[in-house]
DNA sequence: AGCACGCCGACT
DNA sequence: GTCGGCGTGCTC
């Protein structure tokens, strides 16, 4: 007798069908394979499956049922396995299609975005759930089990509690683990087996209604809500909320998602739209830095429940049960960073992305995306109403809504929240030219903005300094031989921490220990710190202010996780006079006491060359310039030291000085209009987004000879278009991927012209050498 | 991306 | 004689 070769062979219940497959091959077309499956997984389109691959198992998605392939079926293999879960919808595989399209990165990747939570796609982890058996009256009364007090105690609590885990049982009962098996084994106590999902906070109608009840929008928000309340049921349509820091953009989206909840309710209660689509789950895409809890609190001050919130750091469970409600179509309102808009919301009604402007909703990874835009993309598939929301919007958003510079055409809805909450008015914003009112040598604080300083600290009243650098100075130079402290892996300066006691490279995140010998000259004492940083600045501080009450606020004082949370409860509370502050001072708290903030150096995002730079410096200064006086009644003042006086950002931020505008809104926003048309302007002349295309194309490599390479095969293949200009390939900065050379192409475009397809058509004709990556950035942000 | 297959140097 | 280095190409 032979052994029975274990041949797939194919049955007759056996289906051919097509699955996708998380294969990151760059090409234009998805990777499809054919497999068989038995017919008692009964599949249909877009199920997600478990199939092997080569020597592993991975999970593809069923993107064809068709009985023809051209792989002879006795090569195919067997799909292993289904998900309980509904189908993946056609709008999220058209979603991912477009994603993978847009991001030229291969659809294998885009949908490993997505199918990014494991722990969902198969049975839940069991829990051993114990209880009293039903007839353990009958048990106790006829059987000789031997009965301890022990015994006695456990079935007394057991008769009066829910079935519950052996572990909780032994905690809440306080008697032994041992005594509850023995019990088992009599029969008088079950186990069986359940599959616990989290418990989520849920907002439902009734939280909607007390939001209702509760929140009282004024005269601006009020006339905003009602019109947006009627375009709601009217498929796709963006919306950018334009107000100023404190106007109350928070609460008017509030406001939206509450009626939304109401309207996604109504459709599930009508029987005769069962089975249709209700829209009610509704997301908002919030930067990481604007999740917290000052932000949480509001929600839960509106909805009277917290906030669900998705993370990369959150409970495996959790993760688990929101991505399957979320596959389910049940209604959920959530919020998150970039990757909750990769969750696979089959019922999604509304989208909001707030602080809409903030850069770090570009993503620059494996797969490089703008989560805004990805949105915006995600938003008119579903058919639903999108809400951009920010204080200083993007370029981009700004042109496309206003219908200013020129645009081809307004296709977004513009909406001015135009009056500050309370009575409180916009800060009185002055300019301070460092190169006449000079600090002191080697101090950075100059006599204007101390003598503001002094007059807060007699009033009683907060200040703020602000200064986008963290650490103690950004550059250690070496006084003997002119030396610069730089990265070894990727040459930029290493910046001084005292608060961590090492220098450390802000590109790479390379970090050493301080040492005091040049590594170039070996002269002892001879390196000094040049420049400030806040940690620097708050030695002068003391210096100037001995009996202030000082406070540093920046990533790197609050590393541990609450103590953001301790400092800003106390600034608040009014238990600091003086707060040093990086960018994180700048954002979304909102500090009654604080009438005064103090730019230190405002020119320092303005160099660099980069494409963002003035707009993302206009944003940055308009934002910390709204931290002060925002309590009713009060007014603020703001100083901003610059070189560059008549730079047309600081020029936006600076009031008039006869104090003509008194505050009011109106001026300060036509200041900022011109701002943002002189900026668009610049933009349309050089081709620049939005009124031009960009793209970056970066090959790497651990091997420089091996890119050397692939850059000469590039070169050969250079592709040229009468509207397109390529430039490069020039070096860039290293990746956190250590030991990667990387080199860089930017092409820039006519705004019709498919810079995809260029890029595209361009790799087709190469063969890169093996462990060479390209990889391509869509509106790269990055210039580096 | 993994991972196996394959063809050349230093070892039990 | 083998173990294992990583260059090459495939994954239904």
């Amino acid at each position: 007798m032979t052994d029975t070769p274990p041949s797939p062979a194919r049955l007759p219940t056996d289906m051919l069908c097509q699955i996708a497959v998380p294969v990151p091959i760059m090409r234009a077309e998805k990777t499809v394979y054919d497999y068989l499956a038995s017919s008692a997984f009964q599949l249909s389109y877009g199920d997600i499956v478990l199939v092997p691959l080569g020597s592993q198992q991975v999970w593809g998605i069923v993107v064809g049922l068709e009985q023809t392939g051209d792989m002879p079926s006795s090569r195919l293999k067997h799909i292993l396995g289904r998900a309980d879960l509904p189908p993946i919808s056609k709008l999220n595989l058209a979603y991912l299609e477009q994603l993978s399209k847009w991001t030229v990165a291969p659809f294998g990747a885009v949908m490993k975005l997505m199918l990014n939570c494991p722990q969902a796609l198969v049975p839940p982890p069991s829990v051993m759930m114990y209880r009293l058996a039903d007839d353990w009256q009958e048990r106790l009364a006829e059987s000789a089990i031997t009965m301890t007090s022990q015994r006695n105690r456990l079935i007394e609590f057991m008769a009066s509690v829910p079935p519950m885990s052996l572990s909780d049982l032994a905690r809440e009962s306080a008697i032994g683990t041992s005594v509850i098996s023995s019990l088992r084994k009599t029969g008088l106590i079950i186990s069986q087996p359940s599959f616990p999902e989290a418990v989520l906070p849920e907002v439902t109608e009734s939280h909607a209604e007390q939001l209702f009840q509760t929140l009282k929008l004024n005269e601006s928000q009020q006339h905003i809500a009602d019109q947006l309340g009627n375009v709601l049921d009217n498929g796709f349509s963006v919306h950018l909320i334009d107000g100023v820091p404190g106007a109350g953009k928070t609460e008017l989206y509030f406001w939206l998602v509450a009626m939304q909840v109401i309207k996604a309710h109504r459709a599930r209660m009508d029987s005769t739209r069962t089975g249709m689509p209700s829209g009610g789950q509704i997301i908002i895409m919030l930067p990481e830095i604007v999740l917290t809890t000052a932000w949480q609190d509001r929600f839960s001050k509106w909805f009277g429940i917290t906030p669900l919130i998705w993370h990369s750091s959150m409970a495996m469970r959790q993760r688990r049960t929101i991505w399957r409600k979320a596959i389910r179509g049940e209604p959920m309102v959530i919020a998150g960073a970039r990757s909750l808009l990769s969750l696979p919301f089959a019922d999604l009604g509304m989208v909001i992305v707030d602080e809409e402007h903030d850069s770090s909703f570009k993503q620059e990874d494996f797969v490089s995306y703008q989560a805004r835009d990805m949105a915006l993309m995600r938003a008119k598939l579903h058919n639903i109403p999108i809400l951009l929301a920010s204080a200083t919007p993007s370029l981009e958003s700004w042109v496309r809504a206003s219908g200013e510079a020129g645009t081809p055409h307004k296709d977004w809805h513009y909406w001015a929240l135009s009056s500050r909450f309370g009575t409180s008015q916009l800060p009185q914003v002055g300019l301070v030219d460092v190169r006449l009112d000079r600090p002191e040598s080697g101090k950075w604080i100059s006599p204007p903005l101390n003598a503001s300083i002094k007059q807060q600290l007699l009033a009683g009243r907060q200040s703020l300094l602000f200064l986008n650098r963290r650490g103690y100075a950004p550059m250690t130079v070496c006084g003997d031989c002119g030396h610069r402290l730089a990265c070894h892996q990727c040459d930029s300066l290493l910046v001084t921490h005292r608060l961590a006691g090492n220098r450390q490279c802000h590109i790479c995140g390379y970090s050493e220990q301080i040492s005091h010998s040049c590594p170039a000259c070996d002269s002892e004492d001879g390196l000094v710190a040049v420049g400030p940083g806040v940690e620097r600045l708050v030695e002068e501080v003391k210096t100037e202010f001995p009996d202030a009450r000082i406070s540093i606020l920046s990533s790197d004082s609050v590393a541990q996780a609450g103590s953001a949370e301790q400092l800003i409860d106390q600034i608040i509370s009014g238990q600091v006079d003086i707060i040093v502050g990086t960018q994180m001072a700048a954002k979304g708290h909102h500090f009654p006491h604080l009438d005064f903030v103090g730019v230190i150096d405002a020119d320092l995002g303005l160099g660099g060359g980069d494409l963002r730079a003035a707009e993302r410096t206009y944003q940055l200064l308009w934002q910390v310039a709204g931290r002060s006086g925002r309590e009713s009644g009060r007014s603020g003042k703001v100083l901003i030291q610059t070189y560059q006086p008549e730079h047309p950002v600081m020029q936006a931020l600076q009031s008039p000085d006869n104090g003509a505008d008194n505050g009011r809104m109106t001026d300060a926003l036509k200041r900022r209009h011109r701002f943002m048309q002189a900026e668009a302007k610049n933009r349309k002349s050089a081709g620049m987004p939005p009124f031009g295309r960009l793209a970056a194309l970066v090959l790497s490599s651990s091997d420089i000879v091996k890119l050397e390479q692939a850059v000469h095969q590039c070169e050969q293949f250079r592709p040229a278009f009468g509207n397109t200009h390529i430039y490069g390939p020039a070096p860039a900065v290293l990746s956190r991927a250590r030991g990667q050379f990387r080199m860089r192409y930017l092409i820039r475009a006519d705004r019709h012209v498919a810079v995809q397809a260029i890029i595209l058509g361009w790799l087709e004709q190469i063969k890169l050498p093996h462990g060479v990556r390209a990889h391509c950035d869509i509106d790269p942000y990055s210039f580096m």
